[in-house]
DNA sequence: CGGGTAATTGAGCTGGTTCAATCTGAGTGG
DNA sequence: CCACTCAGATTGAACCAGCTCAATTACCCG
């Protein structure tokens, strides 16, 4: 039995086979893993595709908090230990693992590899999160979208070092807007003119291929590598 | 020997006293206790005051991510598990423990209770980050204080159930608009009108006076025994 | 009393929003 | 093969929450 965390497989001992068997779940896309404010005590390991986490306001707003990518570990907990603090959705059809909180937790135990890796994650989340509050509370539009853009093109480990950078999100400009706190509308304006000055193309709107790292980077605020070595574990 | 940790005292193994001892320190106000982009294999207990961690750009503007306050545990560091991708500087004069990471690691092993307090510490800031997150996507300015003021009230254990909450705070409203991402004078603005509404009062600033817990939730977008379970986490 | 920090208040400005069309492309059914 | 539909992207234009700039006030401290 392996599972993936991070870029890393491990192999899991064989008493963890049958709960982690147990806990493979396959959601299509739109459908709730587990929502906020209800008990859950389980993590999340994303197999297949891509999961949002959200939180909302009682008026129903919703701010899109995260991306879960294949290889994350998704911990819905809040300070009291079993009840969901966000709502994670599938934005693709997806394929995930729940696994009892106290089975993560002795797993961590019996494969300190798999404890080091956790770790180098639990901080990767953290630093993406400070790196995207920084930008919403003192970057511009710009800013936030090409920091968006090689935050993903990092996480999926499609940063080449030079040349066309190209990958694939299955993302809206509505869910770039979430993700950003914009308007669809002020991002599509937005990418226009990345297109327009040269620093990405798309395709579908879909594909996104960076032509020019160097300049998105200073629109970002980060150099790509730099943002690499915060938020990839494996890189160490 | 004893550490806090949330609200809670830990007895720690003799093994551990001279370590802890070796890593207090007492830092003035205004003095960094780490920094960006630094090597820096420590944990930090905050003993006594309050620390804000920032982030910056290049350019040099920073943003508050978060405030450090007595039994906090700060984690610096970044995917790598080595390099801070914060700084954390002391906005009261400060007591801290250092602890390095290895040792932290040895006495959550060793001190099973010590470890799933420190759990719920993480799934609290998370929380916290996220809660914060949604306000500066969803909300509006009052909202924002409003929820930074409950946030804060929550975290110093000041919540009344009833009547007047009172709590100190040791920041100017140039910190209250970092925190919040808001400027200065709209700090000002949005304050004077809770003060205006009887949501609140002030003496000298710095002390707090919830006099409508109410409708201060309400502005906030949380009801106050509500945030506590999210992010108390003796509260269970 | 002088000097410095923080709070307050007024007034104009702007980045990004909202509202409202319009356009485009991928189904879908006949 | 075409007409219809629907989600998403695009574009234009008015609007506004919060910012910046600038001046004034309050308070503390040596």
């Amino acid at each position: 039995m392996h599972i993936k965390l991070g870029a890393i497989e491990f192999s899991v001992p064989a008493a963890f086979a049958q709960t982690l068997m147990s806990g493979m779940r396959n959601l299509p896309k739109g459908t709730t893993a587990f929502r906020e404010g209800s008990s859950f005590d389980y993590v999340v390991l994303v197999m297949d595709g891509w999961l949002s986490t959200t939180k909302s306001f009682e008026s129903g707003d919703t701010q899109l908090i995260d991306f879960g990518l294949p290889g994350d570990l998704l911990v819905p907990a809040t300070a009291d230990g079993v009840t969901a603090g966000l709502t994670a959705t599938a934005l693709t059809d997806v394929e995930i693992c729940m696994i009892p909180t106290a089975v993560w937790h002795d797993m961590l135990h019996e494969i300190p590899a798999l404890r080091t890796t956790h770790e180098h994650m639990e901080a990767a989340e953290r630093a993406r999160l400070s790196e995207r509050i920084l930008r919403l509370g003192k970057g511009n539009a710009k800013t936030r979208i090409a920091y968006a853009l090689l935050e993903l093109c990092v996480r999926l480990d499609a940063l080449e070092t030079c040349e066309v950078t190209s990958f694939h999100i299955p993302l809206t400009q509505a869910k770039i807007g979430d993700f950003t706190c914009l308007s669809t509308v002020h991002v599509c304006r937005m990418m226009g003119e990345f297109v327009q000055a040269g620093l990405i193309q798309t395709e579908d709107h879909l594909d996104i291929h960076i032509t020019d790292l160097k300049h998105l980077s200073e629109l970002a605020g980060i150099q790509a590598d730099h943002l690499a070595f915060e938020i990839k574990p494996e890189l160490t």
